[in-house]
RNA sequence: GGUCUGUUGGUGAAGUGGCUUAACACACCACCCUCUCAAGGUGGCAUUCACGGGUUCGAAACCCGUACAGACUACCA
């Protein structure tokens, strides 16, 4: 071993103790069944996650859980600027909304489970620095003086003579400098960055494989990228992914599509350390199209819709959420839904084959269907109890009356619902009230009144008055109509529409005008379920109540 | 400037050389059913797969160019 290099790498790492083998022997390959996946979701503590980093969450749960392998979530937190206050509590509820729970990894602000940690990779320090140590001793990295305006500068150059950007061939100065320069530079207390001595040539190329997109050819990396970072000497995403994917024996790398340009970078340093490569999946990012007419990434900060708080405050099922995400995941799921009407996720298996390389624009009216027809195969007391859970966190006043009235809210939502056909009118726990609000006295205070087709004042009172002296027979639905049929004959209007269409002049109205006013009167809407169940629930005084408080309006 | 990825209707997409006169789903439109609405039913919605060449008896699919979009090109991930 060179002494001189055993010197300068004492230097540079002078609290690394333990050595690479040390570690494997810590963190055994581990025994898993033949084709188990281990994944991991590696977030930074940023404190929520948005639309494109759950839909990856997802798909490494999924892949991991189908294949009874491991889900493990790491945090990234290498750049202190993105770490906020409770960063991974956040991070951890965003996901157990979506039910993705870590089978490994850190499972609170700050406890984690599983033997492959610590999942924190600020406290890793002293394992990166063991394996850059290692590259030191072995002439495959280096000591960087160089400061920002010095990099500031050889770009400006490069630009200018178009030439590639980056610190390489003879650009990397510091590549040059002796073991002796270097090691005096460090004693005379300059500050350093670690970088790669990359053996890789611009000029050959490579052919790198990834699981959604093929085979790419790249040029290999020939680039000297930081390996330690220089203030807090914490590793750069590229180390950190090496030595950790590594030992914590990671079989399955997934990210979006941003990760391919350094691919080149990751197979090379796998390669210097003769590590056994994980299998890449590169996903399409999620995209929205913005006010100017133009695609663009999802973004945290200026769309709503990609906050992952956004679908809980909407009140959306998270079953719907997960439904959508795999619709955009793979691309036979939507079909294989249809074959399995239960839905049971864990019946689908995530194929990698059926993973759309482009980018997928978020829709939201696709969501909202998805969640429409979910919600219709709910059973009453299903959609009570989710409301409930909903309202309480959400609407207050709505939840105490849902507690006040159990049965008959139950009620309200089992009209037209449990039969083949259900009615699909409630998009999330959110817009059931809007569909329900005037079953309930509380909230038919101060309403607005649609207008109904008939407007006469005196014709109101007249149908009203006989409608409910003579016949309303709420016994029994078919009769019901009959009697309605009878009174619309008797007071002028059509009882069969297809008669009034032929001949309207000959009528005041037709019988959906007559029902169209009792419904107005009732609700204050003209469009709503069944009258007939909604007379049935709220019986004959409240029907009475409601007929006077609509004539006196 | 360089490297890489992508491009099938308003959207998600199926499609791996002939079953494609381009599936399916969402959205939209029309009609039917109907006491309103939702649902449901029926039909419409790409004469064509970014564009231009080529290979082939035959191309959305293979090859070559071009265009457009996106990502990366940080001591950010």
């Amino acid at each position: 071993m060179n002494t001189k290099l055993q010197e300068l790498a004492d230097l540079m790492f002078p609290n690394v103790t333990k050595t690479i083998e040390d570690y494997e022997k810590m963190y055994p390959e581990r025994d898993l069944k033949e084709g188990a996946c281990v994944t991991r979701f590696a977030p930074s503590p940023t404190g929520f996650v948005h639309m494109g980093s759950l839909l990856s969450a997802f798909e490494d749960y999924k892949v991991a859980h189908d294949t009874n392998g491991v889900f493990c979530l790491r945090i990234e937190d290498t750049d202190q600027k993105r770490s906020v206050e409770n960063g991974i509590q956040g991070i951890l509820n965003d996901l157990k909304n979506f039910d993705i729970t870590p089978d490994e990894g850190m499972i609170s602000e700050t406890e984690s489970i599983g033997n492959y940690g610590p999942y924190i990779q600020s406290e890793r320090m002293e394992i990166y620095h063991t394996f850059a140590k290692y590259l030191v001793l072995h002439d495959l990295a280096y000591p960087c003086f160089c400061t920002a305006s010095e990099l500031d500068e050889t770009r400006e150059i490069q630009e200018l003579n178009k030439e590639r950007i980056g610190y390489y061939g003879s650009f990397a100065k510091c590549r040059s400098l002796t073991i002796d320069e270097a090691i005096a530079k460090i004693k005379a207390g300059e500050e350093f960055v670690v970088r790669l001595k990359s053996p890789g040539n611009f000029n050959s190329k490579i052919v790198l494989h990834d699981e959604v997109r093929g085979d790419i050819e790249f040029p290999e990396n020939d680039l000297d990228i930081v390996l330690i970072k220089s203030t807090d000497k914490l590793p750069t995403y590229h180390f950190a992914h090496l030595v950790d994917d590594h030992l914590m024996r990671t079989t399955h790398v997934m990210r979006g599509e941003e990760w391919i340009a350094s691919f080149p970078i990751h197979d090379q340093l796998f390669s210097i350390f003769n590590f056994k490569k994980p299998k890449y999946a590169h996903l399409g990012l999620v995209m929205k199209i913005d006010e100017t007419g133009t695609r663009r990434k999802l973004s945290k900060r200026k769309d709503k819709e990609a906050s992952v708080e956004f679908y809980h405050k909407e009140g959306i099922p998270k079953e719907a959420v997960k439904l959508y995400l795999m619709t955009i995941a793979n691309s036979n799921f939507e079909e294989w839904l249809d074959n399995n009407p239960k839905g049971d996720l864990n019946e689908f298996k995530f194929d990698f084959k059926k993973v759309s390389a482009s980018g997928t624009l978020f829709d939201v009216s696709k969501l909202f269907n998805i969640s429409k027809n979910y919600l219709s195969k709910q059973s009453a007391v299903e959609i009570y109890n989710n409301l409930l859970k909903w309202t309480e966190e959400f609407d207050k006043e709505f939840y105490d009356l849902l507690v006040k009235y159990k049965d008959y809210s139950i009620n309200i939502f089992n009209i037209e619902r449990e039969n083949e056909k259900p009615r699909k009118d409630y998009i999330s726990y959110k817009s059931i009230r809007e569909f329900v609000f005037y079953m309930y006295d509380e909230l038919f205070e101060n309403i607005e009144y649609e207008q109904a087709k008939i407007t006469d004042k005196e014709e109101i009172k007249k149908i009203l008055d006989v409608y409910y002296n003579e016949y309303m027979d709420l016994n029994d639905k078919d009769n019901w109509f009959i009697k309605v049929k009878e009174m619309c004959d008797k007071l002028g209007y059509a009882s069969n529409i297809k008669e009034y269409k032929k001949n309207p002049e000959l009528f005041k109205g037709n019988v959906a005008d007559v029902t169209g006013l009792i419904r107005v009167a009732l609700t204050s809407k003209n469009n709503t379920p069944d009258l007939y169940e909604i007379q049935k629930l709220l019986d004959k005084t409240r029907i009475k109540e409601r007929f006077e408080k609509y004539i006196n309006c």
